[in-house]
DNA sequence: CCATAACAATCAACACATTGACATATAGGC
DNA sequence: GCCTATATGTCAATGTGTTGATTGTTATGG
């Protein structure tokens, strides 16, 4: 019962919870609205995060380990694996041996892959461009550092 | 492959692509770190973000149906019906036959989920504050009107 | 009163996310 | 060579989210 008595409290909490709630509706939305983009593909949101991981230049070449990917995406690797799983089913990635660690495996995009994920980008393209049809460059750059600054802040909470 | 091929698409995408990743990872973290603030109710984010809306004033003493609850929370009529289930199994909530509509079902905080909602106030309002530590109040009404505008942005896309 | 339309509830399938516990294999220090 | 720490994988349980299909139930217009 500390700041929710007073009014600044109450204010305070009041607009913590609009906050919270968008953010819940917002990445509802995302999810839906991103599997609907990519239709023909039958992708999730989810898997064109990971393979945008893996299309990056520095990492093209020689893949990233799990444990990078957990890293960069910040998920569980249970559920990383299931879906990692369902890439390589797809036959979009595929997992090699590291020359350096035994213990690690690298995932890496095949061609089939690289190629799918050169053709999704237009539709993300168009994913991307609606639904930021309101905002700035500037708003965008601003609502992203805002949301980086909540991510540390979820972390250390 | 519009945009995406001259520098200022490349680096609009780049912005977006940011953009929803740390959307994508706020909202687990959200996830993740409110399960464990709840910790002894054994209470998810979705689940009292469904108390929260009953609770509220307005709606407390009549409740509200399941449209309603949907259109608040933006979640599909399937999934919400599931959590409803689990709030039902824990008496928290009460489905009551709507006097106005025989259709319809009314859902309403019982005794003990009031109660309960009442408890949870505090660890609600440390995850809260604990998460938003370093925004000022200004920041969280910026960040909120953001979302706000991707939240509308997205359902129009 | 009946037919249609709207709304509500339910079943099934799939994907995603967490935690916890356990298993395997390798790296690296002693 | 052994021991511990690290990396990955696996199994299981639970909760959340979507879609599609189906079955009721009620409102409303003819």
């Amino acid at each position: 019962m500390s700041r929710n008595d007073s009014v600044a409290g109450r204010v305070q909490f009041d607009i913590a919870n609009r906050l919270f709630l968008r953010l819940y509706q917002c990445s509802n939305l995302m999810h839906k609205m991103g599997v609907r983009f990519m239709g023909d593909f039958g992708a999730t949101t989810q898997q064109w995060a990971v393979l945008g991981a893996l299309a990056r230049p520095i990492v093209h070449e020689k893949g990233m380990s799990v444990k990078e990917l957990i890293e960069f995406l910040m998920l569980s690797r249970q559920n990383l694996t299931a879906v990692l799983d369902r890439l390589e089913t797809k036959h979009w990635i595929e997992r090699i041996k590291d020359p350096e660690d035994g213990r690690s495996r690298l995932i890496r995009l095949t061609e089939e892959g690289n190629r799918t994920w050169e053709a999704m980008q237009e539709p993300i393209e168009a994913f991307y461009s609606g639904s930021l049809v309101n905002f700035s460059e500037a708003e965008e750059v601003q609502l992203y550092q805002l949301l980086d600054r909540l991510r540390n802040g979820l972390t250390e909470v």
